[in-house]
DNA sequence: CTTTTCGGCTATCAACCTTAGCCAGTTCCG
DNA sequence: CGGAACTGGCTAAGGTTGATAGCCGAAAAG
């Protein structure tokens, strides 16, 4: 029997792409199994059970979309960082619904879980592009959670096929987020 | 062996109890009939599966979540309508997580289906709203899908206990939807 | 070349959803 | 009131999925 060269990172890698194809609640050990080349039990050599490989598929999304964001955002400020990393983010959880969701379906297991630290740096890159707004700093938190909480309601809405209407949805996520952005740029002017 | 008086309603109401206080995934079977002093093949007497089972806890949750909103908002309009029924969305979703993520993991079975009626309510309830603030027609949808998105992406992370720095959500909540009143009264005021 | 390690495998178990079929309590009708 | 029909419990059993135990040949180490 020759071996099928596996480790965590493939198994995983393979994992996520089988979750953004059949949904993240669809994924079992079995089809990974199946998509591997491989029996059931032999996973667990690589991976010590399916919470775990969520959790790594949920840190490898996360990481991921930090990734896009900061990306997305570099040598921009202002308005335009704030458009471009909207459309990076939603870009990401629409072309990868299934890490998206595993994401958000995993609990961190820890203090020190690296799934902490790779959402953190998800909300450093809005807080950095926030500072571009030059917000008042007790406003900052609140103004952070409504950018994150528009931007993930957005984007589960429409991966979970929610926007029933399909007036553009497109046209609604420009308008929404021109709309953040100039309350943003209006802040300061009421008391 | 002395009857238990159950009936689909009864298992739905008792079923959703259940899901609120361990969460929606953890609902099993089995727990349920447990709670309801019964074998669980005696609960497919008045329920098809646990497919059918989850339906019925999203159409009630819906349901629900629709009166409940009718109620705040009953007699209020623009801005104190706003207010009311995002503070009553926000508040049904707390006391009721697992009704809430029932409502959103279960997709309707066809175009009869009364989860769509159900949702179209809540849907109703927003616009009904919206009209106070005497918005361009034309953007109306967009507003529509941003104070969905809102409510939905806010409720979602909050029971997700994702809000990690637990600076006063509380005062979170009111800052986004005073931002939001903020922009959908002045929306006429800029081209 | 021998020895150790490692990553496949089969066999097996437990939990859960579901169906089949039995049987007693309830209801309905003569 | 009494028997027939129905209803809603139950036990038994099967399928699927996650997980463990333990074997055994391939790869790696020396």
């Amino acid at each position: 029997m020759p071996r099928a060269g596996l480790t965590p990172a493939l198994v995983t890698e393979v994992s996520a792409e089988l979750a953004d194809e059949i949904g993240f609640p669809q994924l079992t050990m079995g089809l990974l199994a199946e998509r591997l080349g491989v029996k059931t039990p032999s996973l667990y050599k690589h991976v010590t059970s399916q919470a775990d490989l969520n959790h790594r598929i949920a840190t490898l999304a996360m990481t991921e979309l930090a990734d896009a964001i900061r990306d997305a955002t570099q040598g921009r400020a202002g308005s335009d960082a704030l458009i471009a990393g909207a459309h990076a983010m939603r870009l990401y959880v629409k072309k990868h619904p299934g890490r998206y969701a595993a994401g958000n379906a995993v609990k961190p297991t820890g203090p020190d879980d690296p799934l902490i630290a790779a959402a953190g740096r998800v909300l450093a890159s809005w807080s950095a592009m926030l500072h571009g707004y030059r917000i008042d700093p007790s406003q900052e938190i609140h103004a952070l959670r409504m950018v994150r909480t528009i931007l993930h309601g957005f984007a589960t809405l429409e991966v979970a096929g929610n926007f029933r209407i399909d007036a553009d949805v497109d046209v609604s996520f420009t308008w929404m987020i021109n709309f953040i952005d100039h309350g943003l740029r209006t802040l300061n002017d009421h008391h």
